[in-house]
DNA sequence: CACCAGGCGATCT
DNA sequence: AGATCGCATGGT
């Protein structure tokens, strides 16, 4: 798949009474509250003046203006390295939008696009996602987060973070397992427990190694071999993990808007290589509009 | 009390 | 292939 990139932008790193950060221009696709409360990830939550969470192993605090980022708990080396991938920061999302447009009928797409402008797919750790979207099901996104705090804080290894307050990593699968299906059901877990036992019993058998080097089909096929992994949280992982944007998972929201715009008939076969990423902008869209009214 | 939540597996026809 | 049901838990 050949994706739209431009380069990384550049970061001057400092401090102030708060700690120290790096910043850097607002890119014109850039909203870190879209980002963050978009239903991709769940470790983020508001903190002071803007967002703070724990990714790529460390606690990050995002505040932004209209012409700049700051994150703070972040050292530029890590920035380069780990950080900017994360983010998606060399993608240019004006030319994936034209895409989107080129192969979407035209109409409720566009209002979304627009509600959604901001929002960046985020290429998370697969590990991390696949448990994540195994406990997305048949749940809401308030007790999913829940859910994974207690796991990490339970399980996890600690982070010392820029405030002096210990924060938790998601747990390894090795660390998952140590906790077992009976501790994971002691954290809410429920009837996905042996789910999550199951992924990381394949995840230790060496089932995902060289994951990345799939293609969608042999990946999905690979994803579906996990018990609890369906079409839906398969295509959750390929999108969120596996940098493959033409992934169109199909929740409760999606079946929604699809009744309600392409009156139940969408094509998700010929909506071209980002159709993952409108999936998103629709999912927030038909979100933002619900809560709205 | 129902019904729902970023669904899936088992069990039917 | 497609339809139905149970599943853990907490919120409305």
């Amino acid at each position: 798949m050949t994706i739209q990139k431009t380069v990384y932008p550049t970061v001057t790193a400092s401090a102030d009474n708060v700690g120290s950060y790096v910043e850097f221009k607002r890119p014109e696709y850039f909203d870190i509250y879209k980002i963050f409360d978009c239903g991709q990830t769940f470790r983020f939550d508001p903190y002071d003046d803007g967002i703070a969470g724990v990714a790529c192993g460390m606690y990050l605090y995002f505040v932004q203006s209209d012409d700049k980022i700051r994150i703070y708990g972040c050292e530029e080396n890590d920035f380069y390295s780990s950080l900017a991938p994360y983010l998606g920061l060399d993608r240019d999302y004006g030319k994936i939008n034209e895409d989107i447009f080129a192969h979407f009928p035209t109409g409720v797409i566009q209002e979304a696009e627009s509600v959604s402008r901001g929002i960046r797919i985020l290429t998370q750790p697969l590990w991390e996602t696949l448990c994540s979207f195994i406990i997305s099901q048949n749940n809401n996104i308030p007790r999913i987060k829940k859910i994974i705090a207690s796991l990490s804080a339970e399980c996890g290894n600690k982070i010392e973070c820029f405030d002096g307050q210990i924060r938790y990593d998601f747990p390894s699968a090795e660390q998952l397992l140590l906790c077992g299906e009976d501790g994971l059901k002691e954290l809410k877990t429920g009837f996905r427990a042996k789910y999550l036992i199951d992924c990381a019993e394949k995840w230790q058998a060496g089932t995902f190694d060289g994951f990345d080097t799939l293609s969608y089909i042999d990946a999905k096929e690979r994803l579906l071999t996990v018990k609890g992994i369906g079409e839906k949280v398969a295509n959750c992982v390929l999108l969120f993990a596996g940098e493959k944007y033409n992934a169109f998972p199909v929740d409760v929201w999606i079946k929604k808007v699809i009744d309600k715009y392409y009156d139940g008939n969408l094509d998700i076969t010929s909506l071209g290589d980002y159709a993952g990423i409108a999936q998103q902008y629709l999912f927030y869209y038909e979100r933002y509009v619900k809560a709205d009214t």
